[in-house]
Formats: structure tokens, C-alpha cells, sequence
RNA sequence: GGGCCGUUAGCUCAGCCGGUAGAGCAGUGGAUUUUUAAUCCAUUGGUCGGGCGUUCGAAUCGCCCACGGCCCA
């Protein structure tokens, strides 16, 4: 920021900055701490002040400072670091001379300080820092939000998402949970062996998903290239070169709509193991979250926006038709077998339809306009149609269904899974198919990939994958109402 | 895409039946050696999101636009 931006405030604070500069280093790199405030009050908090000032422990800590309150010749501020908050108590005779009335004085609120002193406990109880030397190590030119109502503004947040990170303890908590989720299943899926890889993410063909990709150029190649909408041919690729369990955590890309459960790029765990069916993924995934709830709570018991979610009781199973019967009253299963009665339902229901829509697809609509929502409790959907999952391997018993569940919580789909279609054959009638689609108009629909029908005819295994999406399980899990408040920079549109 | 709500000091918010903009916190000056939303006295600070219109006069009424939020598609 310029200086003819500044308001009052900041030129102030500018000016104490220039003062500096003409006398001490003013951006000194030399201080180092020995202690962070949450590890003391976790050891000190038990003592009492006597205690304290018997056997005095000197400790160095370092943050910035949130809260200052000057009494005279004493005061007290709060300093903040990545542990959390501790308060010093700095007194004027007990510093060197002109640290008190020249340095701290002078200093604001935001501004980033090291502290030496020893651990003491207040008149009132509060475990504090009784300051011995203090030293401005980072002059904060911007003045912070008020204390005690902090930043609201949720615009503000997510565009200046600094300022919401030092003002807002839950927005670094959520981050913190967000981080140990990654974390959890890391080691999960290391410890059942599987494998972290990592694939490209330019694409010359976008393909795993059905999405609109973000087109871009590569220059000295002279080609257009697409961020990728999901890694899934490419891990897939990885299974046929024999690589049986690989996962990765990767970032995504969707040229569609923003709302509160969609971001332009998102994070989604996928994995995928071989000589597996998507009953083992269904199995490791109740598995995986469970534990994972333990992990980070220790307990199974999940409160999301008002309500309670219990992952310790067995999740839920059934067939998309099963779920679309539950939920309508006014169809019935041999209904949902017509092509015409199925159509003549979806537009009571005003479902938009296009000719080419054949019974599954429809299906799929009436299942996310009258089911998705109300999928609560933990719910793996299964025997989705083959017309909308032309990655996924046929069943056996019902060909017009594949081997596939979409799992749901607080009414959204968090996952994705199926036993992988390996058929080059059929993976090459079913890319036809997407091409025919796209033709009449479906911009989703997939491109025809022959590298990728080309390593299939080289033999993949019989193999199950899974995409799980992370930021909605990390909303879930962090009682998030939007996606914004899960990712650290959401993106918004230009101001 | 449609509807509703919001945008006023650095931050959190009043003011909205039109009559020259206010509080708290932060800041500035002063008092204060155990405070914790510290306290006490004094005080600075505003293109009222942007534009056009109505009017003698607009933060306030109307229209358009931008950004955000909620709901619907």
C-alpha cells in the first residue's frame, strides 16, 4: 500500500516506523524464542504465584501483541503466537532504561515483539510474562479490528483472510482441523500401504469427471491445454504399470458456478487399490471416517449446523431407486423401469430434460432434485446407471447399473467410488458415447482418450477407486456452512 | 439467472417519515506500578460502495451498476 492510501492511523505508525530506521535495525532477525504461550500455560497454569517466585523460569517467547493496557509506570498486554495467547506484565523500573517510556510505549496494538522474563501468575490468577527485555521485532503499519468484536465483515475475511487469521481463534482452528484431517489420512492409507503419488495437472485431455475444465495455453508448444477436473486416468494409468495402491491429495479445477459448496479449485483425496470392488471401498471409507472422527474428537458423535451425526452406529446403505422410492411417495419401482413414466414424473417435478436424456440420467435428476438433500445421516447410495458413470464397471447382475456408491452426509455427497472399469472395450464404447453428447451439446460430457484406452489394453487389474471430496468433509467435520470458510483464500470475484 | 438483505470513521455499529453525520473500540494529549472489553479527563478522524435522477436541500426517496450474504432455480 502507497502512502497516499494511508489514512491517519497508518501514517502514524509510519512515522514511528521511520523514526526507527534512523536508529536501530528496524526489521530485526536475531530474536530467538524458547517457548510458545500454549506450552507454558499448559505446564505453568497448575502452579501458584508463590510457587512461581520461588523457583523464577525464564523463558523467551515472541508474537504479536493483541491487547495493551498501560497503567502508569506498569501495563499489561497479551501477546499472541501460533500456540495461542500469553499475557506479560511489563514494568518500567524492572526494563533496561528507556526501553519502557521510548520503546513500548510507543508501540501499538499488531505489532510483533520478543519477550524475555520469567513465568509469574497475577494477583487475579492470570499465568503471565514478567517482561525482563521487550524488542519490536516487526512494526505493524495497519491498525487491526477492534478487539472485542474483531473482524465480522465475512467479505473481509475471506479477502484478507491474514487479518481474519490473527483476529478469528475458529477461522485458525477450522485450518487446524483442516490440516490434521490431510494428515490423518495420510497415514491411514500409508499404513494400509498405500502409495502417495503425484500427476499431472495440465491436461491435454480433461477427462475423469464430467465437468467443464479451465482452458489455458502452453506457448512454446503452441497448444491449448486444460487444468485438470480430476486425476483419475492418470492414477488409473499408475494401476496398470502395477503401482496396486496409490493415492492422491490433489488439487482440482471446475469451470462452473460458485455457491457454498463450490470452489473453482478444490481439493479431493483420491485413491485406488487393486483386486478391490467398491464394497471395500464403502467398507474402507465407514472405516476411514470413524477412526478419523476418534482421531481428531475422540469421539464418533459430529454436531454439523444444529445437528448431531452419530459415524460410530453402521452407515446407512441403499440402491438409487430405493432412495428414490423412500422419498416419493408417487412413483413406483416398476415407474421408475419406464423410460415415459420416469420422463412424465421428472416434469412434475419440473426437472429441465433434454431429448438424449435416456432413463438414467433422468433418474439421476429426480435423485438430486428429491433425495440428495435429505440424505442426513451417514448414506452410501449404490447401483448408480451406467448412462452416468462412464468410468465405472458394469454389474454383473443388472447391466443397466454399475458397480458404484456416492456417499452422503447432512444431505451432500462427500464421495465418489466404484469398481473400475478394465474392459479396454467397453471403456472405448463408453468414451464414444461421451463423444456423441458432447456433440449434441453436453459441455460436460468426456473427450475420447486413446493413450488411456491404450494402457487399458495393456491390462489394469480388477481395481476399486474412490474420490473423497475434502473440503466438504472438512465443512462437515468443522461445522462450516460454506466452502469459503474451509479454504483459505475462496475465490471471489474482483472488487 | 430470479427474489430478499447488506455496504456509513481503521474495526463493530447507530442514524433512514429528506434539513449540513454519531457512539464504542482503536488513535492522539494527560493521570494511573497487578490490569484483563482496565479506569478517569480531553480530543483527532468521514468522497455515508459508485453513478444518474427527484428536490431549495439526499446517508435517508427512485432507477442503474459493483461487491458480499441468505433463499430459490
Amino acid at each position: 500500500m502507497h502512502d497516499e492510501n494511508d489514512n491517519d492511523l497508518v501514517t502514524q505508525r509510519r512515522q514511528q516506523l521511520h523514526a526507527m530506521r534512523a536508529t536501530v535495525p528496524a526489521f530485526p532477525n536475531n530474536f530467538k524464542r524458547d517457548a510458545l504461550a500454549a506450552d507454558l500455560q499448559a505446564k505453568y497454569e497448575g502452579k501458584t504465584k508463590e510457587a512461581l517466585e520461588q523457583t523464577p523460569v525464564m523463558v523467551a517467547i515472541a508474537g504479536r501483541m493483541m491487547t495493551r493496557r498501560i497503567m502508569g509506570k506498569a501495563a499489561f498486554a497479551h501477546i499472541q503466537d501460533m500456540s495461542g495467547q500469553i499475557q506479560i506484565y511489563v514494568r518500567r523500573d524492572d526494563l533496561p532504561e528507556g526501553h519502557y517510556n521510548s520503546g513500548f510505549k510507543k508501540w501499538d496494538i499488531g505489532d510483533i515483539v520478543g519477550v524475555t522474563g520469567t513465568v509469574m501468575k497475577t494477583n487475579k490468577g492470570e499465568l503471565s510474562i514478567h517482561a525482563a527485555t521487550i524488542v519490536l521485532l516487526t512494526k505493524s503499519l495497519q491498525p487491526l479490528p477492534e478487539k472485542f468484536h474483531g473482524l465480522t465483515d465475512q467479505e473481509m475475511c475471506y479477502r484478507q483472510r491474514y487479518v481474519d487469521l490473527i483476529m478469528n481463534e475458529q477461522t485458525r482452528k477450522t485450518f487446524k482441523i483442516r490440516s490434521a484431517i490431510i494428515d490423518f489420512i495420510r497415514s491411514y492409507l500409508s499404513n494400509e500401504h498405500y502409495m502417495e503419488v503425484e500427476t499431472p495437472m495440465l491436461h491435454t485431455i480433461p477427462g475423469g469427471a464430467t465437468a467443464r475444465p479451465f482452458t489455458t495455453h502452453h506457448n512454446s508448444l503452441d497448444m491449448d491445454i486444460y487444468l485438470r477436473i480430476a486425476p483419475e486416468l492418470y492414477l488409473k494409468r499408475l494401476l496398470v504399470g502395477g503401482m496396486e495402491k496409490v493415492f492422491e491429495i490433489n488439487r482440482s479445477f471446475r469451470n462452473e458456478g460458485l455457491s457454498p459448496r463450490h470452489n473453482p479449485e478444490f481439493t479431493m483425496l483420491e485413491f485406488y487399490q487393486a483386486y478391490a470392488d467398491y464394497e471395500d471401498m464403502m467398507n474402507l471409507t465407514e472405516d476411514m471416517l470413524r477412526k478419523m472422527t476418534w482421531s481428531l474428537f475422540e469421539t464418533n458423535t459430529i454436531t454439523y449446523q444444529g445437528a448431531c451425526y452419530d459415524l460410530a452406529r453402521p452407515f446407512a446403505r441403499m440402491t438409487v431407486v430405493e432412495s428414490i422410492l423412500k422419498f416419493n411417495d408417487t412413483i413406483s419401482a416398476t415407474d421408475l423401469q419406464s423410460l415415459d413414466k420416469t420422463r412424465a414424473f421428472a416434469k412434475q417435478l419440473n426437472i429441465p430434460l433434454e431429448d438424449a436424456y435416456g432413463l438414467g440420467k433422468i433418474q439421476i435428476e429426480i435423485f438430486e432434485k428429491t433425495v440428495e438433500t435429505k440424505l442426513l445421516a451417514p448414506t452410501f447410495i449404490t447401483h448408480y446407471p451406467t448412462e452416468v458413470s462412464p468410468l465405472a464397471r458394469k454389474n454383473d447382475d443388472d447391466p443397466f447399473v454399475t458397480d458404484r456408491f456416492e456417499f452422503f452426509i447432512g444431505g451432500r455427497e462427500i464421495a465418489n467410488g466404484f469398481s473400475e472399469l478394465n474392459d479396454s472395450e467397453d471403456q472405448a464404447a463408453r468414451f464414444r458415447q461421451q463423444v456423441e453428447a458432447k456433440k449434441t451439446g453436453d459441455v460436460e460430457a468426456m473427450y475420447f482418450d486413446e493413450d488411456y484406452i491404450t494402457a487399458l489394453e495393456y491390462g489394469m487389474p480388477p481395481t476399486a477407486g474412490e474420490g473423497i471430496g475434502i473440503d466438504r468433509l472438512v465443512m462437515f467435520l468443522t461445522d462450516s456452512a460454506t466452502i469459503r470458510d474451509v479454504i483459505l483464500f475462496p475465490h471471489l470475484r474482483n472488487k
